[in-house]
DNA sequence: ATAGAGTCTGAAGCAGCTACAGGGTCAAGA
DNA sequence: TCTTGACCCTGTAGCTGCTTCAGACTCTAT
């Protein structure tokens, strides 16, 4: 299948494809007459595998080693399980930074209805001491 | 204040610094004779703003247009508040999708204890199909 | 023959820094 | 006075994960 197929196939732009050949993640596939890429059923499983960690937010040298640790199925899948559970602390880490974050905004967000910036309580908060400006 | 004291002032390296200076989000400072940056206290507290702000989650450009609305002092404060608003659209939207990743990842982390990767369902999850590999 | 869709390569761009390399400056101690 | 070491300078390249270009080629249909 062309490029165009199995972008379509898995929903991956075109680009994206070759970038993913470039950096190896992707097996280079065989050539036409034309020089057009020829992917068959494996790229399109691979390229299926890598777009699923991906979306999971897996990165990309995660997703080079879970499919170097799919290639070998004697292996126990112990680092399997400790790449999710890394992946899993990872995404609990940036929820928990983003409710504090959250939280900060909240109170910062009392809005001042209409007033004037010079007294915008918003900015206030974001600039200190912004009350001594005009004395430096 | 030279760019070091600046940086240990506000808990931002001496490269991001310059960098904002690059961009135009910091003022350049005046230069003493051996070409030093010479800083002064609206320099620190400009920075101390820009900081606080990307702390928040605020993208530069927003910072940008957060420190020309606190130079219009006479304008009416809406558009700050519009831009606190967004950031907290923003940061919801991400918290729910980091969220839902979670969910998925819960699902897939059963874990394999010891197991061979052939029978790794981690893995098989990821990668659908897997069974008819060998037949290709 | 030709139009249009698809494909090719290589390079550059995005955010937001960070990290060099290869120099110059400055204050303190011997 | 000299030297050491901490600091500073510029310019450029690197990072992640793509995306977007420019300019050329190929293939299919009419």
């Amino acid at each position: 299948m062309t490029i165009g197929v199995l972008s379509r196939a898995t929903a991956t732009k075109v680009e994206t494809i070759r970038f993913y050949e470039r950096i190896g993640l992707l097996p280079a596939p065989a050539r036409t007459g034309g020089n057009y890429r020829s992917y068959d059923e494996n790229h399109l499983r691979q390229l299926g595998f890598i777009r699923r960690a991906r979306e999971l937010g897996f990165k990309i040298e995660t997703v080079r080693a879970l499919l170097s640790l799919a290639d070998q199925p004697q292996r126990c899948c112990d680092d399997v399980d400790q790449l999710v559970i890394d992946q899993i602390t990872e995404i609990d880490r940036k929820i928990e930074a983003l409710q504090r974050l959250r939280t900060e905004l909240d109170q910062l967000a009392i809005g001042c209805r209409g007033g004037p910036i010079a007294d915008c309580r918003i900015l206030d908060a974001l600039q200190p001491h912004r009350s001594d400006r005009n004395t430096i």
